[in-house]
Formats: structure tokens, C-alpha cells, sequence
DNA sequence: ATTCATCAAGTCATCTGATGACTTGATGAA
DNA sequence: TTCATCAAGTCATCAGATGACTTGATGAAT
């Protein structure tokens, strides 16, 4: 059946609104009604019509300024981006994860430096197995070494995303199937390595795909359940 | 001289709460105390401590649930990792949305539904050449496209984030070096249309790179000036 | 004619109090 | 053991009031 949507009044003051700036039926620069105006337009009270600017000034869409007015500040709305992302699926986020892996180990075996070599081979000989300090400190020092591939691919913004994901995504984790998922084995995680230190973008790609496909086969299998 | 930093309630509330959240104090999951306590600790009124918390809802942080409590949802400050990225260079930028293009194509050849391929034949139709309505007009016509394809993968975060690249590599180009990037052709996009029509990822991902190339190679030229 | 202090209207900022809607755990009957 | 009922706790929303700030108009002083 179709979920029953239930939203509350804020949430709907507040998109009306976004439509209204987005539409560019305000335009940038433009003052807005008054709060006391907005509050008959959109038949919610004041109080209601102030939580739904205040959420549009955070998102930079509006700006208020005490005794002159709310102006429109932007119409691009992508401030929000970030937010939506996090409400996606445990499989759209991990597969957003796996794109930034995926062109990062290629990118790592057209750049990387002999530092960027030294340092993933420490991190991946310091890996070893669960049976050291228990799982959560395996999957520290398994991320330890998945993050130097993308610093070594030089791009700072893959760099930041692949921070928002894993964090992202070991908070979908454990707000839903508790940790059921197979860790990838050293064995592949060294091929990712040989591949970046060899220089060769296809085969280190080859070889993301590969310590990636039976973590995505199981989300299949849980998502199907 | 130092300008006078003027703030308002709810924005110093909003902030106080954010810290309590991204510190860990409060952990994911957890119940907050209620607007009462919360207007007694952050001595403010209930108004404002809801305008507060009312952005932090927004930004994905806090989940409301009338009748039960406000909690905590997310410990990621997603507006915080964006202003990050966004701060990166463009060749930074650019890069990490041709990661979303190349994978997005990859599981579209896997995934596309009929309707997928209809939708993307079209707009690739449509496409056209910069002498249909001006380059503006054009590059709307060719984000559709792109945008299509991502929608073909069935994956919203992904779409989340190839919209969200949009955004800021369009600012960040009218910012510095006002469209000097080359235009890929038609026939590169419709080699990728192709691929994903007959169900070939490999040969998706192919095309993405050959495509791709070209706009990379005229980045390295500009950033080495 | 120009400058500047003053003022009044308009607007957002904030507080207070009240009522309704919803959730949740306890209670007790079937 | 199951399930309907209930009461307490919490957020959702409204209404009214006061304070702080901005802005343009006014008019006196220079």
C-alpha cells in the first residue's frame, strides 16, 4: 500500500515558500511579505511562519534583517544536498561510496608519490585481522587504509565525500542491520595496492570492483528480505 | 577593525545544540531533553528553542516525534562537509562528479528499465547543438542528458550529488574562469547512450572516460597557467 | 543649501500562556 | 496471555504582548 504521508504544518510552510523563491516568483534582493502577512497567506500562525523562515535563512535561501524585512538571498538550493543524500538508502550510499573508491584507486595509480606508496603499505601491513583489538578497531585501521587510497589520488574533494559517506554509513548501519556485512579480505585489499604502486588505473579499478562486489551482493540479499 | 559580531538568540541556541550533538554528549539515537529543559538550559523561550531545533531537523541532526521526543538522528554535519567540498578546487569538483557519471553509467547498463532508454533517447535528441537557443540553453539540455543517465542507475543518492556538483562547478566556473571548457559532442554521448541501451557496462564506463578526457586535459592546461 | 538630531511607523526578535494531537507505558478486564 | 483503556509526558500550533531595530520623513541648526 501507499504509506500515509504525514507532514506537519512547518514542513509545508516551508516548501511553499522554497517554491515561491525557487520559482523565482520572488526574486534575489526581493523583499517578502511580513511575517504577519505570510501568516494569512498560509493560514499557520506567526510562530509557525518564523520556524519555516528560519529554516530557509539556515539553508541561505532567506535573510532577515530586525526592522527592515526577509529578503530572498538566493534561488539554488543546494545547500540541502548533503541532507537529502543522508536520507537515501544503505545501498545508494554505499555504491555513492563505491564510485568515489572506484575513480580514487584509479586516479591513486596515475599520481601517487612514493610517500603515498609507503604510507598505504604501513597502513594495509597494520590492517591484520579482526582477532586484533576486536571488530570496531579492525574496521578503524580497515577505513585507515581505504582513506589514504583516495588521499593518494591527490583529490581533496573525494576526500571530504568519502568522510561525509563512511560516517554516513556507519550510522545507517547501526541504526538498521547492526553489522552484517563480510569484510573484504586482505588478499583483495592488496591487489588494490599492487595495482595503484604498478601505476595501472584499469587493473586498480578491476580490482575495487572486485572487494566490492560480495559487500553489495549481501546488501541484495538484505534488502530483498 | 574588528567588526561587531551581531547575533541572535536562536542562532547561538542553534549552535549550542549543534555542539552538544557533534561532540557526542549527545549520542545518536538518544532523546534530548524537551523544549522545557531545553528553555531552561539554554535560557531562552520555548519559541526559540524550537526555531532551533527546528534547523537542526533541517540539517538532518535532530528527528522530532510528537508525543514521544526529539532525538538525536545523525552526528554528521552535512552543512559543515559541503562548505568543505565546496572549497576545494574546480578540477577537484569536477573529478568527483566524473566518479558519479562513470559509475552512474556503469549501473545504468545494469539496471535501466525500457522507459530509462526512451527518456535518455530523447533528451539526448533534444540536445542539439549551442546554436538551438544559446550556450545557457545548451548546457540545460546537456546537464538533462547527464542527469537522465544518473537517473537510469536507480540511485538517489548519487542523483543527490551529481545535482549537488552541478551547482557548485557552475558557480565555481562563472567565479573564476568564466567557460573556457571545451563542449563534449554528440557522438560521444550518444556512444554512451548505446552502451547502457545494450546492457554494457564496461563499454558504459569506456565511454564516460572518452568523453571525459578532453575536459580534463583543458583543466590541467588552465591550472598549470 | 546642507547637515544632523529627532521621531514615528513598520518589521523582526522574543517571551508567555494556553490548547490540541500524538506516543507510550501502565492498568485491568476478558 | 491478549487487548482495550487510560493517564502522563511531549511536541504542534495558536494568540497576544512587548522589546529592539531599521528606515524614511521632519525640521532645526549651521
Amino acid at each position: 500500500m501507499q504509506p500515509a504521508v504525514r507532514t506537519n504544518l512547518t514542513t509545508s510552510a516551508t516548501e511553499s515558500l522554497r517554491a515561491e523563491i525557487v520559482s523565482g516568483r520572488w526574486g534575489v534582493g526581493e523583499r517578502v511579505p511580513n511575517e504577519a502577512v505570510l501568516s494569512d497567506l498560509l493560514a499557520v500562525s506567526r510562530g509557525t511562519v518564523r520556524e519555516a523562515v528560519r529554516v530557509l535563512v539556515s539553508q541561505g535561501l532567506l535573510d532577515t534583517r530586525q526592522g527592515s524585512g526577509t529578503y530572498v538571498r538566493s534561488t539554488v538550493d543546494a545547500s540541502a544536498a548533503l541532507d537529502r543524500v543522508r536520507r537515501t538508502g544503505l545501498r545508494d550510499q554505499w555504491e555513492a561510496r563505491a564510485a568515489l573508491d572506484l575513480e580514487a584507486a584509479r586516479l591513486a595509480a596515475l599520481r601517487r608519490t612514493p610517500a603515498d606508496i609507503k604510507r598505504m603499505r604501513q597502513l594495509l601491513a597494520e590492517r591484520g585481522s579482526v582477532a586484533d583489538g576486536g571488530s570496531e578497531a579492525f574496521i578503524q585501521r580497515d577505513l585507515a587504509f581505504h582513506k589514504s587510497v583516495v588521499a593518494a589520488s591527490g583529490n581533496k574533494a573525494m576526500m571530504e565525500l568519502y568522510d561525509f559517506f563512511t560516517v554516513a554509513i556507519t550510522e545507517t548501519i547501526h541504526a538498521t542491520i547492526d553489522g552484517e556485512l563480510p569484510e573484504p579480505d586482505q588478499q583483495a585489499h592488496a591487489a588494490i595496492l599492487d595495482a595503484i604502486a604498478a601505476g595501472d588505473p584499469d587493473g586498480a579499478v578491476a580490482a575495487v570492483h572486485a572487494f566490492m562486489a560480495p559487500v553489495l551482493a549481501q546488501f541484495e540479499r538484505l534488502l530483498s528480505q
